[in-house]
RNA sequence: GCCCCCGUGGCGGAAUUGGUAGACGCGCUCGACUCAAAAUCGAGUUCCGCAAGGAGUGCCGGUUCGACUCCGGCCGGGGGCACCA
């Protein structure tokens, strides 16, 4: 039998064996108890990355340790297919989009194959096949019909490199988040999801995902934005260009009396109409539409206004107006696009009324005392009591903003409501590789859906991609259709649908996927919903957000009766890795320097590089690792244990060569002891001394607290908790003596591998000679009596400190343990002979005297 | 600016409800085996100190018999949102 664990051979036997056996095929039928784990599903961009090799090792150790623990469990894999890539790729590289995806896929899945990942790939599918939008395309018109659906002329974040739009979630500092082109403005019609019909139920329903990171729900929470305050109505003193008046939002209604001014934003229908007839305030406009939108613009902008001469007057007190200006800082989409300005009470209002001379008039005061105090630079946000507010002064700020609110309803000149900062979800794109929208435009009829029985809605392979801009729309006939309802010459959607959506519901087409239908409602809502969901970050938002209104979407329209679709999850951080630059200052790829003498260099020419940062893997800094050639190096166990050790798995892992071969050990020490028990044999340890009980108790104790903490933190996730047991189970049982206890912790020890490193798991498995695979086997039972010693070891402190340690039987009584306190040496000196004033006593843990 | 998270050896990180800080891994040192090396095995490795002992979880303070853990105030790093009324 071979010394050492030959990873390349054995990798690829037991990997044909689990395929051969169909050992991770999920059964619809299982009377088990149910498991979906799931990982984001990958996009196919050529090959797969450090990155993907994480996520995937992580669910896989989930996915195997459910299995062994009696579940029928789902572990599906598929391609997010559609995107931009693709269409670069088609444009730089002269490929088909299709192709060029169809090629990385066939790439990529056999990488993750040479992993031993337990997947179901017989359910394997990619969103760019006809077999999936087709479905996607129903279930769209679906949503349509139930009114979910709606074009809309508006303005959109027009992406000028990659020729498409943009929803507002892809544009990152006024930026495109692919191209990092700065986006325009642009007015299109456009179809939108109804997602803001959802922003309550959204928000509400992160209460009930205990099993989320806090993080994710409050960035959730925080995107839904929901503000509640008043709407109401300023009129203006005179109509103008048959405006009476306007509405405005706020959320302080308390502070009204405190309002100085009005502000339209530059974008609102009144500003509009003046700017027709004023030429100074068009400009203005012009300007504010002008300034940049990063960050840093933002930050700096300053706060400009143009008075339009108009007054409005103030809803509880006729005899109060106030100027209206447009201002620049007002946004309109959100609120209603014109605010009233309180100077005292906020700060952008503040430095606008300073700017333009307006008065400031304090209406909170934190204290009495403060109720005379002027405003400084610092408009007051906090708590306090209302005053210079007529029949408001004297209520806290709270009982003003309801009283004001009763006031207003009362009186009917506003109400109280809420507003959302989210807005519907644009999913129009102008791209040709994505999901084709299935409706025809007709000029009689409108938009009008495809007929069921028409879908799916193909995309035309016959395309070129010469010129940038959107192929669909210069194909010579593929947009040429008549109209389902009139017959007449139509013309087909040609934009296609945000890849959003597509990963949506992927997860639901994996739990059941039917030919003629997106899904089959029961056995979707057996599997559903996916128990432990894996992936980056980036996704907390958009991903998890539209997957989570899709899902309810399609239980509102009664398809699928599902609330949330990931009832855990868990957000894993980032491979990262050393960055080497040239004196030059260009990146340099980790094989392209070396160490000599304790100094890294440029490995072809000898000069210095300089080591910079350690930051994710990423083509630009040149940082990335191939996973690939590493496992043809180590075996994919190795790579696997590395993936799980020493980092937690939600922060960042540094990869690095002193790690992975600290791997590669552990793999061959766990041989050693399966290959050493195999060849000493089952009843070697007979005889080898007079008594053969064969105990070891410590080392069984030792064991079952390994099964016991092995189990608990694989299903926290806490994999390099779980690792770091491993490898106290693996040095206890290389020091014991050779004895029944041994072997059976030698083939526990197996078994507590497997999830994790699965095929040496299985080859020493066979090697000692057990029946079937490992990953067939049960995880072990941990034997309650045995994870607590009999024997406990006390701490002794005195004031607070240690001084001494001691052993004790486990629940000794508090005298006893006293006692035995007292009785030590060091104890005794650094009482000085004195007798403590107090004894305080944690059974089983320590005593403290205190002096 | 607002919101959130994190600061522990040379490094990655452990530490149920406050109860022996530094598990486990990496690295390093010494030793065994070897002609030698690799691999493997053994011992050691928070800091200061020969030792006894002392100090120590970003900094300052507090609560407590006892604080990495709880509270207040700083400093540093990371993330999210960003003119949201």
């Amino acid at each position: 039998m071979a010394a050492r664990f030959n990873p390349l051979e054995a990798d690829a036997h037991w990997q044909k064996v689990w395929e051969e056996r169909g050992t991770f095929h999920a059964s619809d039928s299982s009377a088990r108890p149910r498991s979906y784990v799931l990982e984001m599903f990958p996009y196919p961009s050529g090959r797969i990355h450090m990155g993907h090799v994480r996520n995937y090792t992580m669910g896989d150790v989930l996915a195997r340790y459910r299995r062994m623990k009696g579940f029928e469990v789902l572990h599906p894999m598929g391609w997010d297919a559609f995107g931009m890539p693709a269409e670069n790729a088609a444009m730089e590289k002269k490929v088909h989009p299709g192709d060029w995806t169809w090629s990385n896929i066939d790439t990529m899945r056999a990488q993750l194959k040479r992993l031993g990942f337990a997947l179901d790939w017989s359910r394997e599918f990619a969103t760019c096949d006809p077999a999936y939008y087709g479905h996607e395309q129903a279930l769209f018109l679906d949503l349509f019909e139930a009114e979910l659906v709606y074009r809309k002329q508006s303005e959109v974040n027009w992406d000028p490199v990659d020729m498409t739009v943009l929803a507002n979630e892809q544009v990152i500092d006024g930026r495109g988040w692919r191209s990092g082109a700065l986006v325009e403005r642009r007015k299109l019609s456009q179809w939108f999801l109804k997602i803001t019909d959802f922003a309550e139920e959204l928000l509400d329903g992160l209460d009930t995902l205990d099993q989320w990171p806090d993080k994710v729900r409050l960035m959730q929470e925080n995107w839904i934005g929901k503000s509640q305050g008043l709407r109401f109505r300023f009129d203006l003193e005179s109509p103008i260009d048959g405006f009476a008046g306007f509405e405005v939002f706020t959320t302080r209604p308390d502070t009204i009396f405190g309002a100085r001014f009005a502000a339209l934003s530059p974008d609102h229908p009144i500003a509009a109409a003046l700017a027709e007839h004023d030429p100074a305030l068009a400009a203005f406009i012009a300007e504010c539409k002008q300034g940049g939108t990063t960050a840093a613009e933002l930050e700096t902008a300053e706060k400009k206004g143009f008075d339009t001469g108009l007054r409005v007057r103030h809803p509880l007190d006729a005899a109060i107006t106030l100027p209206l200006y447009v201002a620049n800082f007002v946004l309109m989409d959100y609120g209603t696009g014109a605010i009233m300005g309180v100077p005292a009470h906020d700060q952008r209002d503040l430095d606008f009324a300073r700017k333009y001379g307006l008065t400031v008039t304090r209406v909170v005061a934190p204290t009495p005392e403060e109720a005379a105090e002027p405003i400084g630079d610092e408009a007051y946000s906090g708590p306090g009591r209302l005053v210079n507010s007529e029949f408001l002064d004297g209520l806290s700020a709270e009982d003003a903003i309801r009283e004001v609110i009763a006031r207003a309803e009362g009186e009917g000149w506003g109400e109280g409501t809420i507003v959302w900062r989210l807005r519907d979800w644009g999913v129009s794109r102008q791209r040709y590789w994505g999901t084709p929208i299935p409706i025809i435009h007709c000029e009689a009829c409108g938009a009008v859906p495809v007929p069921r029985d028409q879908l799916p809605v193909v995309l035309p392979e016959d395309i070129s991609f010469d010129i940038p801009g959107n192929p669909l729309d210069r194909h010579p006939s593929w947009a040429n259709v008549d109209c389902p309802k009139c017959g007449s010459p139509a013309r087909r959607e040609t934009d296609t649908l945000d890849t959003f959506v597509d990963s949506s519901w992927y997860f639901i087409r994996f739990a059941s996927q039917p030919a003629d239908a997106p899904f089959d409602r029961a056995q979707a809502e057996r599997w559903l919903p996916v128990n432990q969901y894996i992936g980056g970050v980036e996704h907390a938002i958009l991903h998890l957000l539209y997957a989570r209104f899709w899902t309810r979407a399609l239980r509102r329209i009664g398809r699928l009766d599902i609330e949330e679709p990931f009832k855990g999850l868990f957000t894993q951080g980032m491979v990262t890795h050393e960055t080497y630059r040239a004196p030059d200052g260009r990146w340099l790829s980790p094989d392209e320097v070396e160490r000599r003498d304790g100094k890294l260099v440029v490995a072809a020419t000898g000069e210095p590089a300089e080591t910079g940062r350690t930051e994710k893997m990423s083509k630009s800094k040149r940082n990335t690792v191939d996973p690939e050639p590493i496992v043809d190096q180590y075996g994919a166990d190795a790579v696997r244990w590395f993936m799980l050790s020493d980092s937690p798995p939600e922060r960042d892992l540094e990869w690095s060569e002193a790690g992975i071969q600290g791997s590669w050990r552990f793999v061959q020490r766990v041989w050693r002891l399966a290959i050493e028990e195999a060849e000493r044999g089952p009843s070697s340890w007979l005889g080898t001394s007079g008594d053969n009980s064969g105990d070891d108790k410590p080392l069984t104790r030792k064991l079952h607290q390994t099964i016991s903490a092995v189990g608990t933190n694989i299903e926290s996730l806490a994999f390099n908790k779980a690792v770091a047991n491993l490898y106290e189970l693996a040095t206890a049982v290389e020091k014991a003596p050779p004895s029944p206890a041994r072997s059976e912790a030698v083939e526990t020890m197996v078994r507590l591998v497997a999830p994790m490193a699965p095929h040496i798991a299985e080859q020493a498995w066979s090697a000692l000679g057990k029946e079937g695979l490992v990953s067939d086997a049960q995880w072990p039972e941990a034997d309650a009596a045995l994870l607590v010693d009999d024997e406990v070891t006390i701490a002794i402190q005195v004031n607070g400190k240690l001084r001494d340690t001691l052993n004790a039987p486990k629940g000794a009584s508090r005298e006893d343990l006293e006692a035995l306190a007292l009785a030590s040496d060091n104890v005794a000196r650094s009482l000085g002979g004195k007798a403590p004033k107090k004894v305080i006593v944690v059974p089983d843990r320590l005593v403290n005297l205190v002096a």
